[in-house]
DNA sequence: ACCCACACGTGAGGC
DNA sequence: TGCCTCACGTGTGGG
């Protein structure tokens, strides 16, 4: 009784064809059945939601393997195995760059004191009163007597002897003092 | 004249039961087909691969699901999408850290140029044969005289100054000379 | 010829 | 009830 017009077919390609046809005439399901009102040919109510369902699916995966450089192969299996490994990948760098960035960080933790330092010199420059001051004399032809007061900055004592060498100021004698509190 | 025993199941679980039933009796197929020889019931022969393929794809699936933290829902679409986007918070991860890292590395440049200034002033000791010397001599009570000959390093000076400092001696006078090459 | 991967339509079941 | 997802068996094309 169902199935009476079993020439017809629900899709013109021919690969959907024999499809369509595998239905037994002996249909024990109860439940109501839809039809094509026009050829009076069962249509499965869900047959295109499936259709997008599947292409959404397809689609996705394609963009899966799209966006991990890494590919061993185009089949469907192989995609999500690769994406897993490439997402282990992924996290394992993760960790690794962030324990590298840690170490360097706490490797910088000198320099961070030596800030904490800097800041307490300054602290300790305006509660002393104690004022930056460049004083330059004139001995003879060709000395002079420099006198500088800074607050204490890494580096800073060195830089400035590179920069009396690079200018070809040759040190006779220096007095070098360091005050905390 | 094919399916001639459609009684038969080629399995015994009901919900394969219609799915095998679903043969059409005008079957235009050329294809020599596979019968069970025990049955002589239509049996495909790749069903069973067919099924070995599902489930690697479905354990598949979920070991993907299982490894990324962030999911919003259990479906096999949002499984492949959530996938996706924790693949590109991963990537954006990486880029951000390794930029952050590659920052510290810049900043941290300076120490390696120290580290190479460092190298040229052991170089220059060895070459103009000049030799690390400490000497000390009592010149009074409580002073000393002393004589240091080192090469450069960054921050040397500071700490020598900072321990003589912890040690509660004062600094008298102090003569500083550096020399390159 | 075979093997494998995929797309197809469909029923079952959960919400 | 309807909507949606999944698993199923199968046909088909490419290697």
């Amino acid at each position: 009784m169902e199935y009476q017009d079993e020439d017809h077919l629900c899709f013109t390609m021919e690969e959907f064809a024999l499809a369509t046809e595998n239905v037994s005439s002996r249909q024990r399901m109860s439940r109501k059945r839809n039809y094509d009102d026009d050829t009076r040919v069962y249509k499965s109510k869900n047959l295109e939601i499936e259709r997008r369902r599947r292409e959404k699916l397809s689609t996705r995966l394609l963009m899966l393997r799209s966006i991990n450089p890494i590919i061993t192969n185009m089949n469907r299996g192989t995609i999500i195995v690769d994406a897993i490994t490439y997402i282990e990948k992924l996290q394992h760098e993760v960790q690794r760059l962030s324990q590298e960035l840690h170490q360097l960080e706490a490797t910088s933790e000198k320099t961070a004191e030596a800030k904490v330092d800097e800041i307490d010199a300054v602290e300790d420059m305006k509660h002393w009163g104690i004022q930056a001051e460049v004083r330059v004399a004139q001995i003879d032809e060709n000395k002079l007597w420099v006198k500088i007061i800074i607050e204490k900055k890494r580096g800073r004592f060195s830089k400035l002897m590179e920069a009396l060498n690079n200018f070809g100021i040759e040190l006779i004698d220096t007095n070098f003092t360091t005050t905390k509190g």
